[in-house]
RNA sequence: GGCCCCAUCGUCUAGAGGCCCAGGACACGGCCCUCUCAAGGCUGAAACACGGGUUCGAAUCCCGUUGGGGCCA
């Protein structure tokens, strides 16, 4: 039996929207640059930094030449060009500022600290950017940030690469090749702190903890934002943590976001913040700095837990030489009372989904889906996904994780699972619930019919279970009604004329036993109950007359028997 | 506390000043189909957080309030 794709046609519908919508907005610099763009003579500053990363492209396993010096700011100027980012117009920016073009070389990357398993949030923000790679055909580069050391275990590191590949997220750079964790780069943080220093954009600090906590708590009482005192900048130490030295000039520090258009912070806000600790372990914020900058990442998109933390890193890349790339901050998945997704809203834990028997690509399609749309489609498949996602459609604000919704799309995917596939998705929930793998062509023939009945793996192979195993037991309320005297006479009448029936499939047996039933005088579904708790154990099944097909005429026969016998004990 | 982000049905979202007394989907109710359970079809209820402004016109732009979230070695 055919089953409907996994968009159940219904295509035209939503090309009104789509293309109403192509129609009326302008076209997005991002997909075609506009002609009068390409003449355009670059803005100096844009060019040099293009000059620098293209005359000394950094590998991922080495620093490549630094320049330090400060790149001019460009003028400001309003960005309302008709090909405008459209999560940008209107903003005033400078031309070095606007977005370009993306070009071929499109370099992402997901950066798990592997101090707990991978949770649905950090999943989503891996698809993200795997989808934007695939999109525009750029690298997906998977970076461990194992720098505390303290959380950070090998069980961890392992349990998200597994979770990962289970998505099929695969990377085109990262373990098991070395120079992806950070514990393997800390050269690179020692050489990049050293040339800050040289060239006097950091300067060392030894400020004891307990002075900067009170004038931390001062700052808190005056209800004012806590700044370093900046006392170390001239004293020309030669040891103690590391701070990076922000030149006070009033200007506010810009963030582009392809998401949240432009975010603007107060200097006044931003203090000469730690790179290094004095115990020479370096920072959160300068070690993605640094690996961001040497792996040649071009467009960052990250957890929006991380935009606080951008403005200081943009001061970093401009004290490094080097010019920032595009970011895109992707909300947070929370739970249903809006609060941040925790254990005690259900599972979080991707691995826990698998377990579940959500296959992959649901749970890819449900976690696209959350904050992220493209007309009406809901059910998409993952070549699908990769051709239409564009993170202009990636939505700003937090998004309630909902299980029921992810359900749904379970069964849809499922639905359109070709049996043989699904024999090789349910088998190791088979093997775990201990019972016999059958073939995969006959276990296909079997599970079929459950794809619209089950929600996930786990029920459909509990659904199907009496096709593995006589049922153990019957319904009870079922049973009391079903398995009588009268059901006693009635299996022996089914038995004998399924027993003489020529061939043995459901178009033969149904006639066979709705004649049966008219011959009782009893209606079919008495006589379809009867058999379907006698085979199955249950009330609820497939269509009975598939499952005796199925089951075949010598199995059918044995079950059908010893529900007579259970018929006749007494209750 | 300071700063930043966010705000359309219960939930995910569409929405780019008039196509909107707001569309789709999940979940929920009803009807149909039916050997059970599903699936499917039809259908119902359900939202622009609040207050100001701008405008002939605001879900949409601006300001504020409220609420939620995040960051602050």
């Amino acid at each position: 039996m055919s089953r409907a794709p996994a968009r159940r046609g219904r295509p035209p519908r939503h090309r009104d929207r789509g293309g109403r919508r192509g129609r009326r907005h302008p076209p997005r610099i991002r997909d075609r640059p506009e002609p009068g763009d390409l003449g355009r003579p670059a803005h100096p500053a844009r060019a040099a930094a293009a000059v620098q990363a293209g005359a000394a492209p950094l590998a991922a396993d080495g620093v490549g030449a630094l320049r330090l010096e400060r790149l001019p700011r460009p003028p400001v100027v309003p960005d309302d060009r008709p090909g405008a980012h459209p999560r940008l117009r209107g903003h005033r920016l400078g031309p070095a500022l606007r977005a370009v073009p993306v070009s071929e070389a499109v370099r992402v990357r997901f950066a798990p600290s592997p101090t707990g398993h991978l949770h649905v949030g950090g999943a989503r923000t891996a698809l993200f950017n795997w989808l934007y790679a695939r999109h525009h055909g750029g690298t997906f580069i998977l970076r461990i940030e194992d720098t505390d050391r303290s959380r950070s275990t090998e069980e961890h590191i392992a349990a998200i690469l597994e979770a990962l590949e289970w998505l099929g997220l695969e990377w085109d750079e990262g373990p098991p090749a070395t120079g992806y964790r950070q514990t393997e780069r800390l050269a690179l943080y020692r050489e990049h702190a050293e040339r800050l220093v040289a060239a006097g954009a950091a300067y060392h600090c030894d400020c004891p903890p307990e002075q900067l906590d009170a004038e931390r708590r001062a700052a808190e009482a005056a209800k004012v934002t806590f700044r370093y005192s900046g006392r170390c900048r001239e004293r020309g130490l030669a040891a103690g943590a590391l701070r990076l030295r922000i030149r006070d000039d009033g200007a506010p520090v810009v963030v582009r976001d392809l998401i949240h258009g432009v975010v603007t912070f107060e200097r006044a806000q931003l203090d000469d913040w730690i790179l290094v600790r004095t115990d020479g372990t370096p920072t959160y914020n300068f070690c993605v700095v640094v690996d961001d900058v040497t792996m040649r990442i071009t467009h960052v998109i990250r957890g929006n837990d991380h935009l606080s933390n951008t403005p200081k890193q943009v001061l970093c890349y401009e004290a490094l030489g080097y010019r920032t790339p595009e970011f895109a901050h992707v909300s947070m998945i929370l739970g249903a009372d809006r609060g941040r997704l925790s254990k005690r809203h259900g599972a979080t834990a991707v691995q826990a989904f698998r377990d579940d028997g959500f296959p992959p690509d649901a749970m890819v399609n449900y976690l696209a889906r959350l904050g992220w749309s493209s007309g009406d489609q809901e059910i998409f498949t993952r070549p699908e996904l990769i051709e239409r996602f564009d993170i202009k459609d990636v939505a700003a604000s937090g998004a309630v994780f909902d299980r029921a919704k992810l359900e749904w799309l379970s069964q849809e995917h499922l639905k359109a699972t070709p049996p043989a596939r699904l024999a090789a998705m349910a088998a190791p929930f088979i093997a775990r619930a201990g019972l016999p793998v059958p073939d995969p062509g006959r276990l296909g023939g079997m599970l079929a019919p459950f794809r619209e009945r089950a929600k996930t793996l786990v029920e459909l192979v509990d659904q199907a279970r009496f096709y593995l195993e006589r049922p153990a037991g019957y319904e009870p309320r079922a049973a009391a009604t079903l398995l009588t005297p009268e059901g006693a006479r009635r299996l022996d009448l089914l038995v004998a004329r399924l027993e003489t029936l020529p061939a043995f499939d459901a178009g033969a047996i149904e006639p066979a036993v709705r004649a049966l039933a008219a011959e009782l005088g009893v209606k079919l579904v008495e006589l379809a109950q009867l058999a379907r708790l006698a085979v199955t154990g249950r009330t609820a099944s497939p269509p009975i007359f598939d499952v005796l097909e199925t089951l075949g005429r010598e199995e059918t026969l044995a079950r059908l028997r010893a529900a007579r016998a259970a018929a006749e004990a007494p209750a």
